[in-house]
RNA sequence: GGGCGAUUAGCGCAGCUGGUUCAGAGCAUCUGCCUUACAAGCAGAGGGUCGGCGGUUCGAAUCCGUCAUCGCCCACCA
């Protein structure tokens, strides 16, 4: 069979994926052989495939292939995420173009929707996926919606709210006006902008609106205009005023002492409030002084409860202002804050305004959206009790991270943690199971369905109660309230614990992710895992880094710099992308991606098949084999056991980067530049085609081959399928994937065998650089000196080898330099390529005399170190020893070099 | 404001507990080759006083201090 020149991924990778899944090699169940369990980060379920997944996945699945390769039984289950607040913002705008408002629709009609819309985009993300060559168990493929997992969740909820962990609370929670819910801490991004420090007038008065005249002690600052005494206020907020309830200062601050026991006047609004002290205020920011708007930001809230001041609401959910706050009534948050600030100036009631850079809350979902502060009911998540029994996995190193940085993070967010505001006000989500007594919110039962519910109620509240007279909680759980219970729910671990599949895949081995979910997911995964499993959910933690244009930047849609996955596939084929991706990778550093990447891997694709092309055009006979084909088969297999030795130690590592380049190294230089040329037949001029091989050295370099492409199947599994099959004849359903790559240790011999062809492959480049300057062709035949006694005994063995890699026709021992020979050193020993009048004795005799220079500075430096005492009485022996031979060694090639250049000036 | 991390060749990185020939691979660069598997290739070459300064040590890219620059995370200063 012919093979194409070039190789052609897409040829090949819709085929031999087809044949995975026909042959069910991705599918798991448990059995007695090592499990190795990955659960996928589930992307959203309507999302499509972007360069992060991408980079994730390809880790993933180099991980799972791995692992399947080193024999284990290997399950990576698949799955999306509901993401409600992204999948319910995208269902209220396309009705939103239908004409149709949210709250014109029955939250069962919204559903509806809402289902149409996932199971229309939902999963293409997944397929997305198979083009990458991802081997997940897609019979598992679950979604954080489907019965199995909605169960877990609720059982959860009600398991956390009976042990007291749960709980209902009024709080100044983050509110996000467009998608009109609550957020948790975590949500809120906060963000520096450019914006303006207003200095409002705060006229002083006494209760009848009368105006107040200072003393004005030592230390006071007194501001005064016609209309009389006032307060300068410094907000960034001049919108809020309408719910200001207070004005505050620090009891010790000097300047407003004049201030006390008085009160002040809202600009514009006219609200009388009084001057209350707290040692909260900053004395140096501003003038000192501090409106209090309790209903709109958190530490007011706090200084209102405090005070016991009135909280006066202004804002509706969507952000604008309500009727509470009695002007402005119905306009934008924003619009309000431009509106009252000229309003404001032009009553002479804004002192003066600054440029001021301050931080501000925008949702983690709605980006355009700041957050607002807002006071509301909430269910929480207690969370001390999570963070310890967290934290101790990490710190003992029962979990690792992958870069180890990140377990300073975890902890210091763990030591600080904040309960989890865990409801939202969305319908696309877990509905909470909590059901009110009508009418009285406070009178409510927590239950897995409305039966059990209506038990409950009637338990608690009185018998006569009706299943009318119960109002299930209109709000749903954060998305995340489902992710947390990934690992254990996939295996149905919550409702049916210790079933059969979560004792065998539980815990799982390694959890590939983004550092910036580490505490929204992987912090919460230990929390479950540790709550309902008593074990951690992952032993490894692998932090990717952000995938980023070549200059840096982050991809994103409006920057146009995300080349689309699918795209580059096509162009490059998977094999070719995923190796692309992976050469810029280590772990937790942000890879910057380049095209020119994707374009390297599929150059090491076309180099693998162009190799295998070469090796399945030969011919084999019956001719003995050559004992230098012998021989190298032997260094070649040396290779291979000490490659393999150190990619496994890097895949322990999780140093997938340089597992690969390895990889690249050992088949691109070893095998393919120096092995296949130590091997490859001579060529026949009149048959016009390569002489036959030995069969032993055919079979050996086909079973090199087939290792190799097991090496190198984690990370392109197309390429290497393909080969393994051409390689020899298959049986149907069998499979590189679940082939058994098994090499011995490195020994001792292999490290003398690498070494001496080291030292061939040295001269081998000594002869092509002589070859190379004097511009004489690669097929012209040379003869080469070796300096008697210079060459070891093991050198002979090669002097085939040698002959043929550099195109010698000759070796010859010498026991003086010939004349018109250019040197080169090899270690310490000398060798001379004879090339008569080409050499040009000037330019060698400067080289030699360059290298002389460069010894003999190197060599003082070592004679320094060696004379001082102290080096030699408190450096380690080895060391020593070490230098000595350095001395030893840089001292005869000087010699030898002094020669050269006698020779030459002879 | 607190914490973490980085700074090594043009680029993105490795260099693990200080010592194995004056710092390593890849990409890029330069030179020469269409050599009968591969020009998506082959052969060869150049390129870094390891961010600055100080210290510890016989010896520092490696340890300590400090400064500088960059990045990330956390935090309720209006």
């Amino acid at each position: 069979m012919e093979l194409a020149t070039k190789y052609a991924p897409s040829e090949v990778e819709g085929k031999w994926y087809q044949y995975w899944l026909d042959n069910k090699l991705f599918s798991s169940k448990p059995d007695g052989r090592e499990p190795y369990t990955v659960v996928i980060p589930p992307p959203n379920v309507t999302g499509v495939l972007h360069m992060g997944h991408m980079l994730n996945n390809t880790i993933q699945d180099i991980l799972v292939r791995k692992a399947r390769l080193d024999g284990k039984n290997a399950c990576w289950v698949p799955g999306t995420d509901h993401a409600s607040i992204a999948t319910e913002a995208k269902v209220v705008n396309r009705l939103a173009e239908q004409g149709i408002k949210k709250l014109d629709l029955t939250r069962e009609e919204f559903l509806k929707h809402a289902w149409d819309w996932t199971h229309e985009h939902g999963g293409i993300i997944l397929k997305q996926l198979r083009r990458l060559g991802a081997s997940c168990d897609w019979d598992r493929t679950a979604f954080t919606m489907d019965d199995t997992r909605s169960e877990s969740v609720l059982r959860v909820f009600c398991d956390l709210y009976d042990k007291g962990l749960i709980y209902r609370g009024l709080r100044m929670v983050n509110w996000d006006p467009k998608a009109q819910t609550a957020l948790s801490n975590i949500e809120v991004i906060y963000r520096e902008e450019q914006s303006h420090l207003y200095n409002l007038k705060y006229y002083v008065a006494d209760a009848d609106v009368n105006p107040v005249v200072p003393t004005g002690e030592e230390g006071e600052v007194l501001h005064k205009d016609e209309k009389g005494y006032y307060a300068v206020v410094a907000t960034t907020r001049p919108e809020t005023i309408m719910g200001d309830t207070a004005m505050c200062i620090n009891p010790k601050d000097p300047k407003n002492q004049w201030l006390k026991g008085h009160k002040v006047i809202v600009p514009l609004v006219g609200r009388v409030i009084p001057v209350i002290e707290d040692r909260y205020v900053e004395i140096e920011f501003g003038t000192g002084c501090l409106k209090v708007t309790p209903a709109h930001d958190v530490n007011d809230y706090n200084l209102g409860k405090t005070h016991n001041l009135e909280t006066i609401d202004i804002f509706n959910p969507d952000g604008t202002i309500s009727e509470a706050a009695g002007m402005y009534v119905g306009m934008d948050r924003m619009d309000v804050r431009k509106q009252i600030s000229k309003d404001l100036q032009e009553a002479g009631l804004m002192e003066k305004i600054e440029d001021y850079v301050n931080k501000v809350g925008y949702s983690e979902r709605n980006p355009d959206t700041a957050v607002e502060p807002r006071l509301c009911k909430q269910w929480y998540l207690s969370m001390q009790h999570f963070a310890d029994i967290a934290l101790p996995p990490v710190l003992e190193g029962k979990i690792k991270f992958y870069p180890q940085k990140y377990v300073t993070t975890y902890r210091n967010w763990l030591e600080n943690i904040d309960d989890w505001c865990i409801s939202r006000q969305l319908w696309w989500g877990h509905r909470i199971p909590a059901y009110y007594v009508k009418g009285d919110e406070e009178k409510f039962v927590v239950a897995m369905n409305e039966e059990e519910a209506l038990k409950k109620a009637q338990e608690k509240f009185g018998a006569d109660i009706t299943a009318a007279d119960l109002d299930h909680d209109v709000d749903a759980l954060d998305t995340w309230f489902s992710s947390w219970l990934w690992p254990v729910s996939l295996f149905n671990g919550i409702n049916n614990p210790g079933n059969e599949e979560i004792n065998y895949y539980y815990p799982t081995a390694d959890l590939v992710t983004g550092p910036d979910i580490i505490f929204f997911w992987v912090a919460r995964m230990i929390m479950a895992g540790e709550e309902y499993l008593k074990d951690v959910p992952f032993r490894n933690v692998y932090f990717t880094g952000i995938v980023r244009d070549n200059l840096g930047r982050k991809m994103s849609k409006q920057l146009g710099n995300s080349p689309d996955p699918i795209g580059l596939i096509e162009k490059y084929g998977a094999d070719g992308v995923r190796m692309g991706m992976l050469l810029a990778a280590p772990a937790g550093n942000d890879i910057l991606f380049d095209e020119s990447l994707c374009q390297q891997g599929a150059a090491f694709c076309n180099k693998i098949w162009n190799a295998f092309r070469l090796v399945k055009g030969w011919e084999t006979s019956d001719v003995e084999q050559p004992a230098q084909n012998k021989k190298s088969i032997e260094w070649m297999n040396a290779q291979l056991r000490t490659y393999v030795a150190e990619i496994n130690d890097l895949y322990s590592k999780y140093r997938l980067n340089e597992a690969l380049m390895a990889a690249f190294k050992l088949f691109t230089d070893e095998f393919s530049g120096w092995y296949l040329e130590m091997i490859k037949p001579d060529y026949d001029r009149e048959a016009n085609k390569a002489m036959p091989i030995d069969k032993a050295t055919m079979q050996a370099t086909l079973q090199i081959f087939e290792q190799l492409m097991q090496v190198i199947h984690p990370f392109m599994p197309f390429i290497s399928e393909e080969l393994y099959q051409h390689i020899a004849e298959r049986k149907d359903g069998e499979s590189i994937m679940v082939s058994e790559l098994k090499l011995a240790a490195p020994s001792e011999a292999d490290a003398a065998l690498i070494a001496q062809f080291e030292e061939a492959k040295q001269i081998i480049s000594g002869v092509r650089a002589v070859r190379q300057s004097k511009n004489i062709a690669q097929r012209e035949p040379l003869v080469r000196e070796a300096r008697v006694g210079g060459t070891a005994a093991h050198e002979a063995e090669l002097s085939a080898l040698m002959k043929k890699m550099a195109g010698l026709s000759e070796i010859q021992s010498v026991d003086q330099k010939g004349e018109g020979s250019q040197k080169f050193l090899v270690g310490t020993a000398e060798f001379a390529v004879p090339l008569g009048n080409l050499i040009d004795a000037e330019a060698e005799i400067a080289k030699a005399e360059a290298e002389i220079k460069r010894l003999e500075g190197f060599l003082q430096g070592v004679l320094k170190k060696l004379s001082n005492e102290r080096f030699v009485s408190s450096a380690p022996a080895q060391v020593v020893e070490m230098e000595r031979k350095k001395q030893a060694d840089a001292e005869s090639k000087i010699a030898a070099l002094k020669e050269t250049v006698k020779s030459l000036q002879g």
